[in-house]
DNA sequence: TAGATTGTTAATCGATTAACAATC
DNA sequence: TAGATTGTTAATCGATTAACAATC
């Protein structure tokens, strides 16, 4: 085990590895190999022993690794071993979308607030959350402390909203909206933009 | 300018500054630089030029690069200067987002097809689809050529209907549901999970 | 014990950056 | 012309793979 930075690289693996272990321990499985992990991911058995023994000696030659063991170490190196609360910022289509979603539960994440611009929508019900106005919005994030957010406003809205996002203090955002956001370094940001997803793939048609 | 296979990578950043240049063009903009665009989109000029010095001399000395033509040979390059017909598999709350998504538009892509396997929901009206039977899917797929597909199903179903994609002569499959796809080589596939890109962020904070 | 598989090192491979001649 | 910026080369940096001693 090695206590210096870990690459962004290695980071971003670790859900993947997280997610396919999630689904063994779930269809009864009890100890894998990096081969065998390796195969579901498509990732090469050496790298994934690499990238583990950054964080320690999990595994057992001869045996490979526990799943509930290791599951358990990489819910909490992604610090996904407790439940986030997120604000959703964006009642449109994709919002709601997310509002119903069930795949946040186990994984680590509970929305828990949602919040449009749109005065029509403020105050409907969606999922069980009242809309609140964006004009609330920092002031509300910040008292409940909350550091993540899912923005799902328009492109041209997205800038915007994500410096008000900065300003009350959260630090991460998954952004729906096609378009590179501003942030300081502090700041994490995902994207998911369908067309751009669709993008990397035309070339090789 | 090199002929030879360009790395996976770079293939991905064109989408990034494609999205960046339209941008600009849509705010007036006639001509950039590799640093200006790196500042928009996060990345160094340095490699901005290098990446699409990859597929020709696109820009001028002293002057930079012009939107309109670098925009037209990226589209070209992508292979996103003609519309690709895109099934959508999956008729929840996800794919009713993704039938009603304007985003698609002027990004080279157009749903033409939805398919779910509930009884209940074929026949069904989204956005001016009629749902489908995904019994049909392989036979519809197939008849109309199809290329592309859009995957909003739950996690168990997936690799089941991936299969039959591929059957269907499917080349390129954007995956909302949690779980790593198993695809010939000859099939890209792009994730999208909201739970995983979350968990990529967690670690930082 | 014999077989399997880890964690780690060294070698290889690939990607990024810095620098600058060419030239608009 | 002078200033700006490209395309490209060489240097640097980082990531992946192969191999194997350690050991369960």
């Amino acid at each position: 085990m090695k206590a210096e930075k870990i690459p962004d690289i290695i980071v971003g693996r670790l859900p993947i590895y997280l997610r396919a272990l999630q689904r063994m321990a779930d269809n009864g499985l009890k100890t894998t190999s990096s081969q065998e992990l390796g195969e579901h991911v498509g990732i090469s058995a050496a790298q994934i022993r690499k990238d583990i023994s950054q964080f320690g000696d999990f595994g057992k030659q001869g045996t490979g690794y526990s799943i509930a063991y290791l599951l358990d170490k990489l819910r909490e190196i992604l610090k996904v071993d407790r439940i986030w609360e997120v604000a959703l910022i964006g009642a449109g289509d994709m919002g709601h979308a997310l509002a119903r979603y069930q795949g946040f539960t186990n994984r680590g994440f509970h929305i828990v607030m949602v919040f449009d611009n749109d005065k029509e929508k403020v105050g409907e019900k969606i999922n069980g959350f009242i809309i609140e106005d964006t004009e609330k919005m920092v002031e509300r994030l910040k008292s409940a402390g909350i550091k993540m957010a899912m923005l799902t406003v328009p492109a041209q809205a997205a800038q915007g909203v994500t410096d008000k996002l900065v300003q009350a203090g959260v630090k991460a955002i998954l952004n729906y909206a096609p378009i590179n956001l501003n942030v300081p370094p502090s700041v994490k940001v995902q994207y998911i933009d369908p067309s751009t997803h669709l993008q990397r793939m035309t070339y090789y048609l």
